[in-house]
DNA sequence: TTCAACATGTAAGAAGTTACATGATTAC
DNA sequence: GTAATCATGTAACTTCTTACATGTTGAA
């Protein structure tokens, strides 16, 4: 649902293709809410059926332009006043930290440190926007400013993960000597078979 | 895909029903990945099909409680440490900061107010779980720390916007007084419309 | 006896992905 | 001419949500 009113606050922007929007989305935008083409074409069909938005212009090769109508504007002001965050995030690294006791502690250290280093050049990557933004490089205006806080929220999160994957090899919570269960190199026995090993919290009776 | 490897994950833990395990999600392991129970049903069904989990118990009220096979087993390890790690996360907060311009500078300083206050909330309850964890209530094992390395990244990331929030506040960026577009209690003239005041930097010929 | 919590499902539909299909224009 | 990029779509499928439907058990 989000897609739609997305759409609208980039057309917001001035007039734009399904081409230009998808763009849009590979680039800084899809790293908080993807989409791909098939869906921003017929989110825009709907869009154009509702008479949120309307054809602009034809261009080149079968380009076609949209602009957002006054009841565009007014739905997507409405959106970000109005309409409760739906504050769920989906981030499988997250999600996988939770099955991480069921990995080999080599395989958690170098996955831990795949992530901190992809989480390290994303920041990075969004710290190099963000230092141009503030350059002026892409204007000062509101819609400026606007990139430059989505642009800080990006830097913000990806180093606070780069933090934890640092602090998680650190304390090396899952491979300290004190807790040896199965060792790389070892066939494992039966503690590898934490489904056997464990009383299992919640009860399952016969 | 992942809710598929995360229920394997979750049963690798021990035996539990499609209840106990909607439970698990509507608690901490939703705000990651949110996941409700038609689907969870759904998709135990086909992991049974699939020969990865086999009933392990009936219970009280038609409860069916199922447990990890050894193709099930194999199977979340697979993923943890081979299938490549989706990077892509949904923030739909993040996502709106995209669209502050196009809001009133009052609506907008009442939204980072909430959100600050959200986040904070989220960050300081998943403290305590941290620390409750920390003063060993939930055991020793590998699977208790796993979860605290899991719980310390909630913790790092809604702090994260915590911070963000306010320093989204503080340096004021879209209602500071050299930007006097758009006051609440006036009616907006044509600034107000920015589809038209903006040149529209993608190209729309005709 | 009645209410909350336990417990499992189906059906319809919305949202999102992948694969397929096609053609125009530009730069080399 | 030929390859890259521009440009738009459809079809099939998976994933996820919402609403509906039903029945059990335990506590007050």
């Amino acid at each position: 649902m989000s897609l739609r009113h997305g759409l609208l606050g980039l057309l917001a922007e001035g007039p734009a293709s399904g081409y230009d929007l998808a763009r849009r989305f590979s680039e800084a935008l899809g790293l908080v809410w993807p989409a791909r083409h098939p869906q921003i074409y017929m989110e825009l069909s709907r869009l154009e059926t509702a008479g949120l938005i309307e054809v602009d212009s034809h261009g080149p090769r079968g380009r076609k332009a949209y602009r957002l109508t006054d009841a565009g504007l007014a739905e997507v002001r409405r959106w970000l006043s109005e309409v409760e965050v739906d504050h769920t995030f989906r981030m499988e690294t997250l999600f996988r930290s939770y099955f991480f006791w069921l990995m080999e502690p080599d395989d958690l250290k170098a996955h831990l440190a795949r992530e901190e280093r992809f989480y390290d050049e994303m920041a990075q990557r969004l710290r190099g926007y963000a230092e141009s933004k503030d350059r002026g490089e892409w204007g000062t205006g509101r819609q400026a400013r606007a990139m430059r806080i989505a642009l800080e929220a990006g830097v913000r999160v990806n180093q606070a993960l780069v933090d934890w994957a640092r602090w998680a090899q650190e304390t090396d919570p899952m491979t300290a000597d004190d807790f040896g269960t199965a060792q790389p190199d070892e066939a494992q026995p039966d503690e590898a078979r934490p489904n056997e090993a464990q009383p299992g919290g919640t009860g399952s009776t016969g």
